[in-house]
Formats: structure tokens, C-alpha cells, sequence
DNA sequence: ACGACTTAATTCAAGGCGTTATTAAAGTGT
DNA sequence: ACACTTTAATAACGCCTTGAATTAAGTCGT
């Protein structure tokens, strides 16, 4: 069963009242004493002497008055933005991106750095001279999104084919440069945190994360949480097999869904059915394919496809929601009726009434955000103690 | 972010405790007091006080002490078998069965139904008999493990293709014949946790349970607990898609992986590679394919679309686990290397080296005992409080 | 402008809980 | 027997939430 540390002492009652409270008013604040009071069933006394705390160590600052209707008017209450400010980096397959945000997730500056070359060195100075840049005075911590596999332990260490990466020490070879707390994690996931927080998974408990890029990645949040399963590689819906024996893949397998749906096997296929694709890279190229009436049998293929690796994720992980981002995922935005569709022919018919499958609303920029919020989520969780 | 319920009391953080420890006497006992003290960083007095409350309300009893070596002897520890018996209940295809037990999870008394009819009242009708018959004293609660789509909600409906059921509200019906706390779930996902506690799956925090026979599902657990999703239908493994376009389905869509590995799609792909198949029922009819070797072909086929359908699960929920059960999954353990290789060779590498691939432990009739946890799960969540 | 009324936030005594330190209990070995 | 070791129970202390009472900050009618 469940090992639950640090509920034990008395004393980490209240570190627990700090976190949810702080947490409410991160998340969806401002909001008043009263309000939490309501959504969580502390006293009155309870609630007002956490926010006194909270207050005391800045963390949280009044945000207004609502009206009053005959009483005493209710305070608003949110996270100070002022508190600290977050770095999150973005460390894709041709650049690396640094981003500094306060609490209230503004961007306050930005570097970009594009990669030549994806030697892991190189991408270590990129990111340190990026912090450099970047950093004002008081930085709560750095979050990493990599797009590859994180694999979370001591020391985070990173596989990424794509990347041509094997087991890089990324975390070490970070930390060297830098004494500022440090967070690793998938970009598709960072990516996943930033829509589930501020875009399309607002809100809800359990939702599925669909990335369509050049490679196709998922990511689920489960009961509010991200769910990384073992050694935190879950979600690597790309090469799940959707056509047995199909499409050689390029990681090595047959019939992967990113076989059927990546960027790459759309403009494969397209080039198969004789379609013109013209551009220098895949964006433009995924583009043209996009615009050319010759390839409408070719789109109504991969929304197809799609929608069945869509409905995949409705059977087993059963979401309230299935956001589809990514670069591609964005431009076959127009083909998401087709997607759905698709998805509840092959999915069962309950699961898929009660999941909604959309667009994401933060574009394709979003995973230096999302990464941003892992040492926020830290903060949370610990109710606002730091270290 | 997180609503955590009931953590906010003083006194709750007792119920916390005594959770803890109880859950830990249950799964892993006899312990004892140090064992507790080591496990729980829990100082020795708040253990000492915890154990003499769980001891002074009967759930718990002294089971011995282990042999000093210089000092005091340890005194173990367990939860008093004699507590309470809790009833487990498995609704199947083609019969219902009703099973008693202790505490210590040792079977007391039985009774099977046969079905020769499908109706929801007759089935109701054999259950409350069951519990008449086999119910003792101080009866716990009750657990149903039904083989349908279990909707949990105020109260569970279940959905279920196979019976013919369509949204029978199942709860409402058995309450009016009993006033036993009563447990409802999906057979699947009982059977998983019976492995989970007791068979294949002990220890694992994050295993998956394929359970495959007539229908083909799976159960997650995660982080310990039993994954659900937004309406707790996750797990519909069976209908994944994993041949696109490819056989139908009893469940109306194309290429599902129950089309390929259920044990009606066996038979039917047997008979059409020529095979002969004999028998009056599906089990022997399976049995006859597995002895035939003129069958081999079908039965290597088989395997590796389980194997591709195990590599899926472990593409996505990264568990440490898979145990393979269900009497056609049982029936198909002499074929398990070749669904290792299979999955092997269909899984991403990280994942799938993080992970074993095992036949369940504890048969085919372990739903009723699974589905007999239900009421003492929720025992153990609630330190012991009943009501 | 003033007082009655309403609602929000704070204060304070009371009761519960876990922690550390101390004491009692129950063994082993010489 | 006596010293030593280890486990279990008890006591003093500080922290936390609760609930009632009190104070603060508005609205509304006259």
C-alpha cells in the first residue's frame, strides 16, 4: 500500500493546509477567504491563519475587494507575482529556448539559441548561457523540457533518439553550471503541464495530452496529476502498434501510430499518392501537403488514423479530454471533425460520450512554460517552504 | 490541483496513521512495532499509542514475538482474522458465485448459481441468496465483481455487451434486498487486485493485468491504486485498435485486439487455417486448438498479437508488471516466450526492459476474492473506522 | 449623518496529536 | 545475581484546528 511521508507529524498539517490553499490560489485565483473556506472545509480561523502565514512570508498578497452586498466586503487573495521568478527552457531538436516568468507565468525575457549541432556539450552551454542571460535576482528554480526520454532517478538522464542521445547525464552536466534548483522532464509532458494549468485541460482531473510532430507523444494526467508510470516513460503513444505489421517505423517496430500520423509519414504518404510537397523542412512541407485539394484522400487517411490512436487513448486511460497540440497537430486542426469521427467508430461507446477531444490553446511554445512550472509545482506541493 | 479530503482535522491525522500502519499489518504482516517505527519514520510512541488503539478496537492482535538477541523481544503484530468476514461476489457469463472470508483472506464458505438466464432479477435473485446462505455474524461488507462496464456514481449501473445489460442499475437493485455496505466493480479490475494483493502482482506499485478469456481487458494499478479514469471504465484493453481495418469485432469496430486474442477469435482463426476444433463449450474448444499442433501457426499468430497488444500497455503506462491471466490467458502460458519476444519487439526499449511479463498466480477464480478486498480496502483506508 | 444590521476576519480557550525524553518491562550473558 | 541491551509505555511540551466570541468594515433606511 501507500507509504505516505510527511503526513505524519503534526506540524505537517498545516504544511498540508499551506499547499492546498496556496495551490487553490495559484491555480484559480484571486479568491477569498470565504471561498476557501468553502471549497475545503477548514474553519474560518484555519483559513485565516494559514493566509496570515502565507502572508507573512510573501508568498501571497491581497489582490482587491469583491462588492459587498450588506457585510463586510471579501478580500482577494492571490500568489504574489512579485515572489520569485521561474526559469524554463525548452531543448527542441533545432534550438534551445530560455524563458524567464514571475509567478503570475508572464514572460519577462526570453533567449533562443539554435542548434547546429546536437552534442550534448553544446546544448549544456546554451542552456547555463541562456540562465545567465536571463536570471534577475531571485529564481526560484529551472525547469528542462527535452524532447526525449526522461528518465527520472538521482540524477535525471536523458535517451533521445532523435536527439542521437544515449543515457547523456544531462542533469549532472546542468547542475555543474548552475546552483539554482533544477527540474528535468519530457518536453512532451512540460508541454502537457503548461495546457492542463493555463489552455485547453483547465480544469479537468483526467485528460490525455496528444503531441503530433515530427514524432507523436502523449501525455496523461490522472487525477490531476501527471502519470509517468515506473521510470517515468509512460505516455510513448507514438509507437504503440495501430496497424499490425504496417508501416516500418523508425524506431525499428512496425505499424506505430507515428508511422501513420508523424510529419514524416504524411509527407511520405502524400509523395506516395503522388502529391506535389514542396518547402525546405517539414513545417512548410506538412503546409503544402495541407493545401493541396490533391492530397484530401491523404488527410482523410491520417485524421483516420489518428482518430483511432485517439481512441486508443479514450479505452484505456478513460479522460474527460483529449487535447491534440503539437505542430502538426495544430495544422490538421481543420480535420478534427474526421478525428472524431474516427475516434467513435473505434472507440467504446461510454468512454468516448464522456471525453471531449479539442485543440490545444496554447500553441506550439508552450513546452518552456510548462517546464517553468515544474519548480512551481514544487513550491506548491511543499506549501511554500523552500529548500 | 488537489482537493485533499479529510486531511485537514487534527484527529484526522491519527485516522491517517492508523491507515498506515493497518494497511501495512494487512499486506505485509505480521510486523512488528519496530518494523512499523523503521517503515513509517513514526517516532516508537505514536506507533506504541496507534497500535494499543487499533488492539483496544479488536482489528488488531499479537501474533507472537521474534527470538531477542540481547534484549527485549520484538512483539509481532497482524489484523485479527476473526474481526470481521467480508463477502465476495463474481458475477460472470455463466454463473454467479458467493464466497465468505476472514479477514486473513481464507475462504469460508461458497455457493454457485448457474446461469441459464441472463436477466438481471434472476442474477440479483442468486446473489442475495448467496449472502443469505454464507453470511455469518459480523459480515464487513459486501463485494460484486461484475463482468460488464462497472459506472461508479451514486449508485454503480452497469453496462455490459456480453450479458446483454444495458445501464441495469445493479447497486440500487441488490440494496433493496440487503443493508451490507456494498461494493461494486468491474471483474477485471477485482481479479486485478487480488493479484495485485496476493498473487503475481505483490509489491508492484505500478503493474498492469491483462486478463484475457471470452473478452479480453486490463486493470492498471498505479502508484499502488487501482487506475480508473474520469468514469472508471479505463482498462478496455480489448478494444484498442491493433490491426486497422482488420477483423471486426464483436463490439461493432474493426481490427480490435479481442478480435485477434479473445478466445472466440482462436476458434474462428483456427477453424479457417483448417484446423479441427471440438468440444461443446469455448474452454475445451480452446483446449483442442492448443493440443492440435496442426495449429501451431494460429497459436504463434496469437502470441504475437498479444505480445504486440502487452508491448501497447507498456508503451503507455510504463508499469514494472504485466501478469497474464484469465483462462485463455492461462491456457496460452506455454506461448509466453514467444509474447515476451513479440513484445519485445513492438515495445520501446527503455520501457520494456524496466518491465516483467508474467502469468497470473492465482487462477481463474480469483474475482469473488478480489472482489472480497473491496469492502476491506475501504477498511484499511479508513483506519479501521467502519461506517 | 447616524444607527441598525449584515457579513468578513481575527482572537482566544479547549482539546487532540506526535515528538522527545524518561521510565518500566523483558530479555541475554557472565 | 548483576550489568547490559532492546522494546514498550508514560510524561511534558509544542503545534494545530475547532468553535465561540469579538472586532472590523461595509450597506441601508431614516
Amino acid at each position: 500500500m501507500d507509504v505516505v511521508s510527511g503526513r505524519t507529524t503534526n506540524r505537517a498539517l498545516r504544511r498540508q493546509n499551506r499547499a492546498t490553499l496556496l495551490s487553490a490560489l495559484f491555480l484559480d485565483g484571486p479568491l477569498s477567504r470565504q471561498d476557501l473556506t468553502a471549497r475545503y472545509g477548514l474553519s474560518q480561523a484555519a483559513v485565516s491563519n494559514v493566509v496570515a502565514d502565507l502572508m507573512d512570508d510573501g508568498l501571497v498578497v491581497e489582490a482587491g475587494a469583491l462588492e459587498s452586498d450588506g457585510g463586510r466586503p471579501r478580500i482577494l487573495l492571490r500568489v504574489s507575482p512579485g515572489y520569485a521568478s521561474v526559469i524554463g527552457v525548452d531543448v527542441g531538436e533545432t534550438r534551445v529556448r530560455v524563458e524567464l516568468f514571475d509567478l503570475a507565468m508572464t514572460p519577462l525575457a526570453k533567449a533562443d539559441y539554435p542548434l547546429e549541432d546536437l552534442d550534448p556539450r553544446l546544448v549544456v552551454r546554451h542552456v547555463r548561457a541562456g540562465i545567465e542571460s536571463v536570471a534577475g535576482e531571485n529564481v526560484l528554480g529551472v525547469g528542462v523540457g527535452v524532447s526525449g526520454l526522461v528518465e527520472q532517478g538521482d540524477q535525471a538522464v536523458v535517451h533521445a533518439q532523435t536527439l542521437g542521445w544515449d543515457a547523456v547525464p544531462l542533469e549532472r552536466m546542468l547542475r555543474e553550471g548552475t546552483d539554482l534548483p533544477l527540474h528535468l522532464d519530457n518536453g512532451a509532458k512540460t508541454w502537457a503541464q503548461a495546457e492542463h494549468w493555463f489552455g485547453a485541460g483547465r480544469g479537468a482531473r483526467h485528460a490525455a495530452f496528444a503531441l503530433v510532430g515530427s514524432g507523436v507523444g502523449a501525455a496523461i494526467v490522472a487525477d490531476g496529476q501527471s502519470y509517468r508510470g515506473a521510470s517515468s516513460s509512460a505516455g510513448e503513444w507514438g509507437h504503440t502498434t495501430l496497424v499490425y505489421g504496417g508501416r516500418a517505423c523508425r524506431c525499428g517496430a512496425r505499424g506505430c501510430l507515428e508511422a501513420y500520423v508523424g510529419a514524416e509519414s504524411i509527407i511520405a504518404r502524400a509523395l506516395e499518392a503522388g502529391v506535389r510537397v514542396e518547402g525546405p523542412d517539414e513545417e512548410t512541407q506538412v503546409a503544402s501537403v495541407l493545401a493541396d485539394p490533391a492530397a484530401s484522400g491523404v488527410l482523410e487517411e491520417t485524421a483516420a488514423y489518428l482518430g483511432a490512436g485517439v481512441a486508443n487513448l479514450i479505452n484505456l486511460f478513460n479522460p474527460e479530454r483529449v487535447v491534440i497540440g503539437g505542430w502538426a497537430g495544430i495544422a490538421l486542426g481543420p480535420l478534427l471533425p474526421r478525428v472524431r469521427e474516427a475516434a467513435a467508430a473505434q472507440a467504446m461507446r461510454r468512454p468516448f460520450t464522456q471525453a471531449s477531444i479539442e485543440l490545444c490553446a496554447l500553441g506550439t511554445d508552450a513546452v518552456a512554460l510548462g517546464a517553468a512550472t515544474l519548480p512551481v509545482a514544487r513550491l506548491l506541493a511543499a506549501g511554500g517552504v523552500r529548500e
